[in-house]
DNA sequence: CCTTCATGGGAAAACGATTTCTCAAGAGGG
DNA sequence: CCCTCTTGAGAAATCGTTTTCCCATGAAGG
């Protein structure tokens, strides 16, 4: 019952008897020795189950193989597959990912940042739930290494984000696939830097002419945009492009609601891969996913990278979005 | 461009004129000293923008200032409240957070566990997505303080849930004063303790005679129950309360598509608070919210006092649900 | 036989704080 | 005038590693 003391390296050389050096070196596989002396202190700490402590070899390495994971998106929408991502990037190199949520408030960010950087973390990954919207965070000043994902980046920094352009170009190209000539589409509100961008690449495929409906990120938006939309004259779409899967999901309702077959008559397209919004809906939501996860993986890899010393281009990397076909959309597979 | 080097103890120490030691105790407000040097001392900190190392403080203090935060919720659902209550309750205390996602694999478990361990942390918070599993991880032989929040636990274990027979009687009860008389119960599957837990409350209040189906934790099983009373015979229910929110958003949905009025003619409460879910149901969800923020704020308050040596009663606590009035049940405020 | 050199291993100085002693100086008492 | 006691401050040990020398030893070469 007595607190099992923590074996310390100097127990372990004691067991081989050797030096703390040479202990040092045996298990770090540097310094010179003979294989017999290596392999005995390797046994000897196998035995005792000798695990260093992280704090002194920091301490002296001053590197605390920590990284901080700042983010203002509390609902971890977007936040929990990037920090998956993250920690599976750096987890093999024995990094772990100190997240701290600041919701926008920039006191809590100053906090956060400062206990950071007491803790000596090698660098900092900063991400949002708005791409085109940044942090309330002074970063100036900070001299080890910043990664910016998915949240807006000051120009000369290291930053990721989805290529929204290309994921809505595939989509919108998916639907003129399957056959759709007039396609709508309807998006949430024109200042978000996204919502531009979905929507060029719409037009961009579509052609100009093609309607554009602004809005709300939210299902009542879409049933209102329907509502809108047939509620005029003229022939209706057969096809609609949403800003995000809420949206879709309010489209398909509205839909349904007014008799319209969904993907008979009118081919629906979400975008972001929502899995609890894109499966619930009737029928399932294809849609754009972001590969957020990805996203993670790469902000942890540059996030070493930089740590490590290598040279890392700064500016804008813009990683691609994936087309998950369910059967809001004909084409599909049966998922 | 230089290296803007890091402000050491002893750096402000020659400022200030006066040894390391002293310095030392005049930050900590720790020694004797005249208020002067003490000032002095200060001053000089404050002016190179000193800020101590938390390894080297860990190091000798044995306390690194670090909890662990591990959980099996990737989605984050039920992590991230959690989680944002921690952070919360030991902020002010400048402890920080080290959040992992193990999803369910005992290698990624044993291998962050290993990684909190190595760094010392203070202590650990298990956390999850289900009551009544328990997370792949072996926690014997841990010596330092572990708490349970919203997994299951050993019986011996300070662990940590809602109060979810509280929750359901609460919510059930505010059907029947809203005069409702004829209640039923759709929910998920029996095997979840919480199921369980929530129908037994349901019968308590609502009598044993009071239908309960259990089925899946989706939608699709709201819309099949609500097919399946409403297909067979008899006076149908003019209250249903639904296990989770999920299935309440079937339900509702499934009764405006037959042209029952909601809350006219039934009303409808849910289970915990999704606010994605429960704002964007027609009419908006009452439901029961579970404090997962509050509970994060009490796991966060124990492993403190825990690591601080004070005694804590080992067992479970149950940490009450709060209903939130919204318009799907009736007699609520007009959100 | 003497010199040089490679080799295995250890002593000790870091890393940046905290904490325990120790000590000089001045005050006060007899 | 001497002794004791308080007070302010510093020297040094410590936390648990890593890393840089440095030193024996024995082999090889002339």
């Amino acid at each position: 019952m007595s607190d099992p003391v923590r074996i310390r390296l100097s127990d372990v050389a004691r067991a081989a008897q050797v030096s703390v050096a040479t202990a040092s070196k045996a298990l770090n596989g540097t310094g010179r020795m003979t294989a017999e002396t290596r392999e005995r202190v390797q046994r000897a700490a196998d035995e005792l189950g000798f695990r260093p402590n992280a704090m002194a070899r920091a301490l002296i390495r001053q590197r605390s193989m920590t990284v901080g994971l700042l983010t203002n998106d509390s609902y971890g929408r977007f936040t929990m597959p990037v920090m998956a991502g993250v920690a599976e990037a750096l987890v093999d190199e024995g990094i772990s990912v100190f997240m701290c949520n600041i919701e926008d408030d920039p006191d809590a960010g100053r906090l956060y940042i400062d206990a950071m950087l007491d803790k000596q973390v090698d660098g900092i990954i900063l991400t949002g739930k708005r791409i085109d919207t940044r942090l309330p965070v002074d970063m100036s000043g900070i001299t080890i290494p910043v990664v910016y994902a998915f949240t807006q980046a000051p120009e000369d920094a290291v930053s990721l984000v989805s290529d929204d352009a290309q994921g809505a170009r595939d989509a919108v190209r998916w639907m003129a696939d399957q056959g759709r000539q007039r396609l709508a589409h309807v998006t949430g509100p024109e200042d978000f830097a996204s919502v531009r961008e979905r929507a060029g690449a719409f037009a961009e495929i579509a052609g100009d002419a093609a309607p554009v409906h602004y809005g709300a990120w939210s299902e009542a938006w879409g049933h209102a945009a329907v509502a809108r939309i047939w509620g005029s004259p003229g022939p209706h779409p057969d096809g609609i492009f949403c800003g995000n899967d809420q949206i879709a999901r309010g489209v398909i309702d509205a839909l349904r609601e007014r008799g319209v077959d969904v993907p008979g008559e009118v081919s629906v397209v979400g975008f972001d891969n929502w899995e609890i919004v894109a499966a619930a809906t009737r029928p399932p939501l294809t849609t754009v996913d972001m590969n957020l996860r990805e996203l993670g993986r790469e902000a942890g890899r540059l996030i070493r990278a930089l740590s490590d010393g290598v040279a890392v281009e700064p500016g804008l990397r813009r990683l691609p979005c994936q087309l998950v076909v369910r059967q809001s959309c004909g084409g599909g597979a049966t998922e």
